[in-house]
Formats: structure tokens, C-alpha cells, sequence
DNA sequence: AGCACA
């Protein structure tokens, strides 16, 4: 055949093709303009935008031979350029003869996200962390993690590509905030494509793979495992039934924790629902109870081993209590009911009581200030103050809005309720309720 | 302003 790559490619002329190829086009010009700008002289049966290293070249492919010929000619002899956004752009026949569109799977928006996690401890992001950063954006239905050649990688399954979209493009290259990993591990950063799956076939609930539309998918056994799964996370962590109720010891109790201590500490990562405090072994425990699992998880996750006050003081051990719903009797120094609106109120309707743990919709979204505790995470320890400074700065009703009251379906996944922000995500070291999605700018990359 | 990318 002919070579054409032995000629310089800036000859004067090129051999006609039905391809045009167009250069000196504005950033980000789109298939339309290409269209519009091709129209006038015939079919424009395939385009390619955002071509070469500035992304400002492109082709149009024309039906006809005649009409790229047509196109050509026109503007070989007209005063006016060619233009798109008032940017002249230079046309000349393409040394192609067909456009091949190489669409890879990667590039056509799916519902379904390929997350790859990369990073020297990207194995030790937990299901869970995945599925919080994930849950910012929309409804998480599952998740499935896996090692590849490319590291460890998962997949996250959305309802839509929209939704999937807006997670791809915020999150894309940023890393996994920090305060939502163990303070040892090293930074881990997202890529994002897009997988051809639609449905992601989860058959157990386990460290490996999630199934958030049905709760009743059975656990893994975690002993007998035909395929060689692990019973044990990919962290070495022991698997452990969760629960959004936490049980946390307090170790060596230098200070008095308060019950407002207490609900200061927990309620950075999510509404405190109740929390009872009691005695056991000598030592002080509290039971501490979240609207849902996934808001306990982190919690626990970001809370255990660490202390409460700066020096060794107050350290925290939480596991995962088997309660589901606090029953609290009376609202006084040792256990309390947020949920009640009137800390007066002692005794709510007994229909109230032992009920589904609320779901929370939008009013749990915006009670939501768990950033304001963000930044003692990242520094574990907290002032050296005694408690009484902490109490007299909480207020005697938490700055909680009444939660609704209103019990849901209970089979509504909690992940339905956004649990962060990209807004969140973005400056987790910051107070204040978050903005509502998308009206939040994309955050700083490898920042936090 | 000068030919894509799996």
C-alpha cells in the first residue's frame, strides 16, 4: 500500500478522503459543533473530538467523498475561515479513511464504577470505607473487591450512569480521606472507569463482596469455604457480625467520661441515636447507638484505641454491641434518648419504644456534623482538658434536630440516606453542615 | 496549527 507515513504530513496537498481533519479547535468542542460546522456541505456519519496531546483536533467523517470535498473547497476559497465558537479552525483531508471510534468499555458511562485502589495499603481499605466514600453520591446496591494484576480493585454498582457519573468525576484521582482509615495506613487513590457490567452478582455478604439491596443475603460461611475465600478480611481483622449499636470500654479512666463527653465524641461520625452508660468489670462501659451499621462501622473504625484525653487517658475499646435498639427507660446522667425532642420527656409513648431503629432520611443527612471531630482524628489524642470543660461545652440538648419519628419501611436499605458529601469528603477537617451534593466543587486532590 | 489509540 501506500506509505503515507514516509511523506511529511504537512504537505501542501493531501489525497481527498472523506475524513477531514481539523485542528486549532476551541478546548472541549463537541461532536455537535463538529456536526453543525460538516452539515452544510453533506452526512456527517462519525466524528472524533478531543484529539492529540491538546485535545483541540478533531475529524469529521462525511458520507461522501464529494461532500469532504465540498467542505474543502468551499473554505479553500472563502473569505471567511471555518470557525466554531468564532475560533478558526484549519480543515484538510485526513491521511485516514475511515474514523474508528475506539470507544473501550472504560469511556461509555455505565452504572457500574471500576474502582481500582491504589496506594502501599490500598488492601486495607475496608468494604465499608469503600461503600461510605461511595454512598456520597447516591445509593450504593454492591460492591465486589478483588485483587487483579492492576492491584486491588473493586466494583461499585449504582442504580444509574448518572449517578455513577457524578461519583466517577468527583471522586476519579482523589484519595480516600484520610480520617476514614486507620491513622497508620498510607494515602490510597481512586481511578475510576467505568466496568461493562450492569448487575454485579453478590451470592454472600462478606469482607469481599456486598449486597446492600438485600439484607437477607446470607453471611459468608466463613468456615467452610469451597473457593478458598478468606474467613478473615483482607486486613487480618476478624470477621465480626456489625451493628449500628456500638459497646465501648473505657480504659484506664484517669478523667470522668460523661455521658455528654461521650455523645461529643461519637456523634462526629453520624446522629447519636441513645446512649447508656454502666458499670462492668470494675470499669465503665457505654452502649452508643446509631441510626445504621454503616455509620457504626466508621465510628468504630476510626474510635478504637484511641483516647479520649491527650496522655494515655480514656482509652477507647468498641466492639460491636448485638442490640439493634436501645430501650431507654429515663434520660439522666447515665443513659439518654436523642431521639426524644424534650430531654424532659422521660418515658416516651411505649409505641416508641423497641421499635425498628429509625431511618432517618434527610434530617439524619443534615444533623450530620461529624467533621467537627475530624481533625482529632488525624491527631488521636485530644486537649488535656478535664471533662468538665467538654460538658459545659455541649449544650444540655444536643445541637440535634428532632429526628423524625416516622418509621420507615424497615427493608430500606440505610445506605438510602446520604451518609457524606463531596462536600464532606473535600475538607473533612472542617465544621459545618455540609452543602447539598452538586452544589459542592469538586475537592482538592491529594489533599487531607 | 499538523493525524486518534486499544
Amino acid at each position: 500500500m501506500a506509505s503515507v507515513s514516509s511523506q511529511p504530513q504537512f504537505r501542501y496537498t493531501q489525497p481527498p478522503s472523506k475524513v477531514l481533519h481539523l485542528r486549532n479547535l476551541p478546548w472541549e468542542c463537541t461532536e455537535e459543533e463538529l456536526i453543525e460546522l460538516g452539515k452544510p456541505f453533506g452526512k456527517v456519519v462519525n466524528t472524533k473530538c478531543n484529539v492529540g496531546a491538546n485535545r483541540n483536533q478533531a475529524f469529521i467523517e462525511f458520507a461522501d467523498l464529494n461532500q469532504a470535498i465540498a467542505m474543502i473547497s468551499y473554505y479553500a476559497s472563502s473569505s471567511e475561515p471555518a470557525q466554531v465558537r468564532g475560533k478558526t479552525v484549519y480543515l484538510q483531508y485526513s491521511n485516514r479513511q475511515e474514523i474508528v471510534n475506539n470507544k473501550t468499555t472504560a469511556d461509555v458511562a455505565g452504572n457500574v464504577l471500576l474502582v481500582t485502589i491504589e496506594g502501599q495499603d490500598a488492601r486495607l481499605v475496608s468494604i465499608d470505607v469503600l461503600h461510605l466514600v461511595f454512598s456520597a453520591f447516591g445509593f450504593v446496591h454492591k460492591i465486589t473487591t478483588f485483587e487483579k494484576t492492576a492491584g486491588f480493585q473493586a466494583l461499585v454498582q449504582f442504580s444509574d450512569a448518572e449517578t455513577a457519573t457524578s461519583a466517577k468525576n468527583a471522586l476519579d484521582g482523589r484519595i480516600i480521606p484520610r480520617y476514614l482509615l486507620s491513622e497508620n495506613i498510607a494515602p490510597c487513590t481512586l481511578r475510576i472507569t467505568y466496568s461493562a457490567h450492569t448487575d454485579l452478582s453478590v451470592k454472600f455478604q462478606s469482607h469481599r463482596s456486598r449486597d446492600y439491596t438485600n439484607p437477607y443475603l446470607p453471611v459468608a460461611p466463613s468456615a467452610i469455604d469451597g473457593s478458598g475465600q478468606f474467613s478473615l478480611g483482607l486486613d487480618g481483622k476478624k470477621l465480626e457480625p456489625e451493628s449500628n449499636v456500638l459497646l465501648a470500654s473505657i480504659e484506664n479512666m484517669q478523667y470522668a467520661v460523661t455521658l455528654d463527653v461521650l455523645h461529643m465524641v461519637f456523634s462526629a461520625f453520624g446522629p447519636v441515636q441513645k446512649i447508656a452508660m454502666f458499670d462492668k468489670n470494675g470499669g465503665v462501659q457505654a452502649l452508643i447507638q446509631y441510626p445504621d451499621v454503616q455509620t457504626a462501622v466508621v465510628a468504630k473504625e476510626a474510635l478504637e484505641g484511641h483516647c479520649i484525653y491527650d496522655g494515655g487517658f480514656c482509652k477507647l475499646h468498641i466492639s460491636y454491641s448485638r442490640h439493634t435498639d436501645l430501650s431507654i427507660k429515663v434520660n439522666n446522667d447515665r443513659s439518654r434518648d436523642y431521639t426524644i425532642p424534650n430531654p424532659a420527656m422521660v418515658n416516651p409513648q411505649p409505641s416508641m419504644v423497641g421499635q425498628q431503629p429509625i431511618q432517618t432520611l434527610g434530617a439524619a443527612a443534615h444533623q450530620y456534623n461529624g467533621t467537627q471531630y475530624a481533625p482529632g482524628l488525624e491527631q488521636p489524642m485530644m486537649p488535656p482538658q478535664p471533662s468538665a470543660g467538654w460538658v459545659s461545652a455541649v449544650p444540655a440538648v444536643p445541637q440535634s434536630m428532632p429526628v423524625q419519628m416516622t418509621s420507615h419501611h424497615p427493608f430500606v436499605p440505610p445506605a438510602t440516606m446520604p451518609q457524606m458529601t463531596p462536600g464532606m469528603m473535600q475538607m473533612p477537617g472542617r465544621s459545618g453542615v455540609p452543602p447539598p451534593a452538586g452544589t459542592v466543587p469538586p475537592y482538592r486532590p491529594n489533599q487531607m
